[in-house]
DNA sequence: CCAAGGTAGTTCGTATTACCAACTAAGTTG
DNA sequence: CAACTTAGTTGGTAATACGAACTACCTTGG
């Protein structure tokens, strides 16, 4: 097998393991009337306060779809908007405490969701495909 | 760090893992006016001819959202569909000559866009962390 | 053998997601 | 302070996705 194979393979366990926790989060979002953008964004809300764009660029989306996005989760009382006291035009995005109780939920259906994939490795292979994942991650690490 | 922080730990560096791969491949998607949905039929098509109900559930989808999918990639000549002989119901759906060398190239494209954060880890940990997510991915492994 | 029921796909209607372009309101700068 | 820039919204369009209803084709029980 040469480098170039291996590298092939694990690129190839990489995106199915994408498409595995993808699909479960996908469910689980469904499950509670999310779609998985939505879950995102309320994961990404959970320890931040950012404006529209911030969020936008987080995601990767542009900011007229941002709108919508929150319109929708704004008229089912997830989260709301405040305006910026330093920017007129800014608008910043926050949970509510609806919102966040729904975050609290949705963690612990994934963590329950994801328990038995991470549970046919060994808590020191967990340990250790945490790091390699943070080493996957390290820079330019949004969300 | 109790037992329970250190799972929800590794459940956060795989969720964000998961959005930094996903990230990748909308953006090689987008750059071959593809959506992630279609770039993963083809990556199901490279080496399968399933019928459209199989595809549908590979990609956890309804079978109605199938044909849309099949029909918009048809039309661009990405893919084809064919009777099957035994069951005049069934419809199979494999990827064209045109389809198949999109879908090389966006391999490479992968690859490409993948190298620089695999690249930080050594050969041996790219090795390890392919073994532990093929672990992770044990079961139930469709796609 | 064929009527009843099941399976495979398509079509239709609707909501959501997403983009771009055009717009308004609010800052910033020459 | 006029001209430019930035933040967000609105409107138009296409793709994605679902469910329900439909057609065509098996499969089976009487």
């Amino acid at each position: 097998m040469t480098a170039e194979d291996s590298a092939s393979a694990l690129i190839d366990a990489l995106v199915r393991s994408t498409f595995r926790v993808t699909g479960v989060l996908t469910r689980i979002g469904a499950e509670n009337d999310l779609s998985l953008t939505q879950l995102r964004v309320l994961g990404i809300l959970r320890d931040r306060r950012p404006r529209v764009t911030e969020l936008a660029a987080y995601l990767g989306l542009d900011k007229s779809t941002m709108s919508g996005l929150i319109d929708r989760a704004e008229r089912r009382g997830l989260l709301a908007r405040g305006r910026s006291p330093h920017d007129g035009r800014a608008v910043d995005v926050f949970l509510t405490p609806a919102g966040r109780e729904l975050t609290q939920r949705l963690d612990v259906q994934i963590r329950h969701a994801l328990a038995p994939a991470i549970g046919r490795l060994e808590p020191g292979q967990q340990t250790q495909l945490h790091a390699l994942l943070e080493f996957f991650l390290e820079p330019a690490g949004t969300d």
